[in-house]
This record gives structure tokens, C-alpha cells and sequence, in this order.
DNA sequence: CGCATCCTTGAGGGCCATCAAAATGCGTGG
DNA sequence: CCACGCATTTTGATGGCCCTCAAGGATGCG
């Protein structure tokens, strides 16, 4: 796979966009790119990157592992989006300035961390690179988009299904899927978080994809034997994610 | 009000960011912004704007009415955000290409278009005015994230609120909003579409928000008497919004 | 082996969907 | 000015999804 030999070459930032528009950097540009991590961190299960409101003068680039964007509101935590490596998390806070949301680790990640300095740099020098830049912020927005009308249009069960198709879909265009399922720290208690249910009744929605064969979770391991039940169960169609489905921009260049 | 001098000076952009970061604007990009605009036209009620997949050469600048995004699924429409004046509702697909989501017109509406050649000489040339336009599309990312916890965490009678709330508040910036509420095309089948309720159960929630004293809406006049009460029934807290809440970047300036 | 975290199970009630139908307001044309 | 068609809003009855309260079982770690 493609992933595994950007790896080598940019042990950082060789996920960026992989899958999706990393053909479109230059190697100058993925050069540039992988100068821009000042440091690399190793943050434990839990910890909070940034929390809402707070000033940043830098972003975060998701090396390894997972984290979730959430919102509090009354006693309750909400998931508002999921993130897997390769995906340059808060990039968003260069321009918000003061993020409205809190990032947070699931399970242990590593990160690197960019100067928003240097992002100021590619914006004046590398128009071409910036474009890239705001194109990943709005596949974030883009994915925000499907998650809304999905809120709006399934039950539980069906949510939990297109949670999973999601992320075996984005951990396989950055190479990270098995053939069937993929592993994440996640808990029955951060699914319900992210599907606005209880932890209770997550774990009953749950049994039912288990009995019905859809797709099994357990500690953390998803295993799913027939992708295609699965992603009809939850009305999954990758299309949003802009990787090789219908809005795919692979052949079109900017 | 600011606004309206604005908008004698700039009658098609004046709104654009009014009330949030249109204070960060030089005279000189107003200008620029403002000479972006190569045609004006005026859509009928309805009319759709882009639909998903299309590969467009453009943004739209809208300059009066109201503009719902929307995702088809299954045969039925689900709404994800709602467009008020001022709102570069299409500045997305210059960095998307191919946009994942419908833009139709609720009412008739007016709008500007903005060549996608012209924004990117914005990118090249002016890194200040473009970290602007990236800003307006992560405005729209944050009202996503909000909406997301919102169907998470609240009922129908709630989220209605919650979405009479947010017009308000948005129109308040813009100068189009009324001491007692608002008036907006949306019919109670929209406002369906943006819950993902049922029209029948729309239509109770607004009768028990009637009832209860919280709102009052009918044929498109929203009638607020006691704005307090209607924020707090639907939980809505004004940061996300950027205005004047708890994260706004008046005084930080970028 | 105790403890914390995570997962599982049961009973009762409220929110919202569906099916079915009707009343209201508005624009158009006779 | 009225008749008509259409979109929009309103009402009623039944059933399923998911919440709450309450408790119990499993797993991993020190």
C-alpha cells in the first residue's frame, strides 16, 4: 500500500490526505509539509489536547491513534466527530483563533505539533499547499454534514452501524483496516456520547447487530464479516468522505 | 446600526461577516471583496442553487433571502444548515470542487457570484482577506458541530427552538432581525426536514411551544415574546456563533 | 483478591412515527 | 366576487424506539 512508504519518507505527516488528495501534493510540498512539525508528543488515554475557548498558536497533526472532538452541555459530554491517524485535527484553530469545541485522546496517541507561524508562512508563500489546508478542514465539515442528516434520519442501532463503516472506511485509506474490522479504543460509553443515546441502550443496539450478523463489538474490536449487510444496514455511502467514490477528485486536480 | 452604511458603500458584500470578524476587513479588501461579485441575479423559491456532485466554477455570495443545504437520502430530503444575508453560502466548493450536499432557495432570493479564478488570486495575493474566507467555512463547520450535539441532546419541541434561536441571533448581526422575532419562508415541512421529524410532530411541538408561551410561528413569522425563556428552553448558548459570546475574536483581532 | 471499569439484563413510561383525515389560507381564473 | 386547486397547518389513535431507575456480571489491574 501507498501509506506505508510515505511513512517512511515522512514518518509525520505521511498520512495526511492519504486516500484522498495526498496525489495532489509535490514532493516539495510534502517536504515543506513535514517540516512543519516542530515536536512530536506522546499523550495518554484521555487526555484533553484543547478544551473550548482556549487560545492556540499551533495545530495538531494525528500521527498514531484516535481522538474525539466533543461538546459539553448541561452534565454531558457529545462526540461531534471522530479522528484517526493522518488527519490534521485541529488545523482548525489557525483561523478560529479560540476553538469551540475540546479534543480529546482515545487510548494513547502520538502527535506532532505545528507552529501556527509556519501555517502563516505556507498562506503567503504556497498558495497551492493552503488550498489543501482549507480542503481538509472541509472534509471535516463535509463529514459533520453526513453525521447531521444521519442523526436526523436513523435509530441507534443504524447509527452505531454507520459509525463503524465510517471509521473502517477512513482507517482503510490510510492503511490501518483489517480485512474484517479494525481496532479502537473506543467504549460503549464514548459510541453513546457520539449517537446522543445511553450507555444502556447502545449495549442492547449493539446485541442486535451481534444477533443479527451484522457486526460485532467487543472490548474495542470491531469485526464485521459482510460489508456490504452492514453498510446497507446503515445507509453508508462513502461518497462524503472523498475518497474514491462519486465526488472523488482523484482525476480532476484543483 | 453598522450594518446598513455597509451596505450602501457595499451592496453586495456588505453583510459578509457583519457582526462577527467584518471589523478585521481593511477598506482596501472591502473593495477588493466587494469587486469579487461579476454578476447578480435573483433566484425564484425553490430553485436549486448546486446539487450534490456538481463540479462548479463559482461561489454564490448571498445577498438577500434565506438558503437551506440539504442531503437527500432514501426519498427524503434532510436539512443540515440554513443561510441567512451576508453568508458566502458556497465558498466551500472552490477548495471541494464537487460539493457533497444540495443549496436550494427557501423563498425568492438574490445572490452574487464570485468566479472561483478570482478567489484564487485572493489565495495568492491577499493571504489576509483568504484566511477571512477560510474563516467563514469554519463558521459554518462550528454551527454543524453545534447542530450535531443539539440532535443529540434535544427533543423536537427543543430543537425547534434551538433553530428559532439561531435565526434570530444570525439575523440580529445582519440588521434583519425584529425587536419581537423574524420572518422567514420556512414552512413547517422545512422545519421537519431540519429536525428529522415528522410535519405532523413539527406541527405539535410548535402548538406546545405556543401554548407554553416560548414562541409563536405562523406562515413564516416567528413572534418571540420573551427571548430569555425560549434560550433557555433550547439550551442555546450564543458562542458558537462567534458574535459577542464567550469566543469571540473581537478583541485578539488574527 | 479487591477494585475499577466496562458490559449486560429487566421493567415501566414518554416521545415520536405511521396511518388516516380534515380544516385553513392563498392565488388564480372565471 | 366566488369557485377551485393547492400548499400548509391541524387533529386523533395506535405502536415502536429509547429513556430512566435499578441491579448484576465480566474483565483486567495492582
Amino acid at each position: 500500500m501507498a501509506a506505508s512508504t510515505e511513512l517512511e519518507r515522512f514518518p509525520n505527516t505521511g498520512l495526511f490526505l492519504e486516500g484522498r488528495l495526498r496525489h495532489d501534493l509535490s514532493q516539495e510540498e510534502k517536504v515543506e509539509l513535514e517540516s512543519l512539525v516542530s515536536r512530536v508528543e506522546i499523550l495518554p488515554d484521555g487526555h484533553r489536547l484543547i478544551s473550548r475557548g482556549d487560545i492556540c498558536d499551533h495545530s495538531t497533526m494525528l500521527i498514531d491513534g484516535f481522538m474525539l472532538r466533543t461538546l459539553d452541555s448541561g452534565d454531558r459530554r457529545y462526540g461531534v466527530s471522530f479522528h484517526v491517524p493522518g488527519d490534521f485535527v485541529d488545523l482548525h484553530c489557525f483561523a478560529l483563533k479560540r476553538l469551540d469545541h475540546n479534543i480529546e485522546c482515545v487510548g494513547q496517541a502520538k502527535v506532532g505539533l505545528v507552529p501556527h507561524e509556519r501555517i502563516a508562512e505556507v498562506m503567503k508563500e504556497k498558495p497551492h499547499l493552503a488550498r489543501l489546508f482549507w480542503f481538509s478542514t472541509l472534509l471535516d465539515a463535509a463529514m459533520h454534514r453526513e453525521w447531521i442528516m444521519k442523526l436526523e434520519q436513523l435509530k441507534v442501532p443504524q447509527r452505531i452501524a454507520h459509525i463503524f463503516a465510517e471509521v473502517w472506511c477512513r482507517l482503510d485509506m490510510v492503511g490501518l483496516a483489517f480485512e474484517d474490522g479494525f481496532d479502537t479504543p473506543l467504549t460503549q460509553a464514548d459510541l453513546a456520547d457520539m449517537c446522543g443515546a445511553t450507555p444502556i441502550h447502545v449495549n442492547r443496539a449493539i446485541g442486535e447487530l451481534r444477533k443479527s450478523g451484522i457486526a460485532d463489538f467487543n472490548r474495542g474490536e470491531v469485526r464485521i464479516c459482510n460489508r456490504e449487510k452492514l453498510e446497507s444496514f446503515a445507509d453508508f455511502e462513502k461518497d462524503y468522505l472523498y475518497g474514491d467514490g462519486a465526488l472523488s477528485l482523484r482525476q480532476d486536480g484543483l
